[in-house]
DNA sequence: TTAGTATATTCAAACATTCGAATATATTAA
DNA sequence: TTAATATATTCGAATGTTTGAATATACTAA
């Protein structure tokens, strides 16, 4: 196993390291929310669901789309489903 | 789903967010090796070693059982090596 | 007993993460 | 245009993680 692999892993571990974010990828994984609505369902701040989610972007696992006023999320990454419900 | 399970869940992956610890993880699941092992195939230094393993340990992730002089190590959670199935 | 080997713990400095507050940007409606 | 709504970014303080250095503990051999 390559070294490298176990950075690579560790990062995607750690962007699943938060509870928030969690909540975040269940929510995102059900219904391609826009972020308004997880705000209201997580009861959260809006700059740090943005921030949450601006973690899960840059690590590619979840991907946003502009929908006229809001943005919508939907998961990029089906490994990580692969590893949630690994876990569950 | 629990709020609380998100933070256990959060708990979980954070133990596999450092690449020393998914290295010793493999090894372990590998080899059941004593921590004179473990510190020669890393090339870390021995304190550093065991303080990964407390974290693990602590985690009820591994588990540890003396023999002797030294001390061996052995996967405890299975779900673990489910996950990191999943990952690879 | 003492010396040697194996492992664990403690502490502090360096570094990274988290979050609230403030602010910026994008879009729509008036 | 201006105001309102939705989302993102920046900054700094608080908190958490990581690591090396020093030291402690456990066992074995002499």
């Amino acid at each position: 196993m390559e070294l490298n692999m176990f950075q690579e892993h560790a990062r995607l571990f750690k962007a699943l390291s938060h509870p928030t974010r969690l909540h975040l990828i269940g929510l995102i994984r059900d219904r391609n929310p826009c972020v308004k609505v997880l705000e209201e369902e997580l009861g959260v701040a809006q700059p740090n669901i943005s921030q949450h989610l601006s973690i899960l972007r840059n690590l590619g696992i979840v991907e946003a789309k502009r929908e006229g006023n809001q943005v919508c999320y939907r998961i990029k990454n089906p490994l990580v489903l692969k590893l949630l419900d690994a876990i569950s």
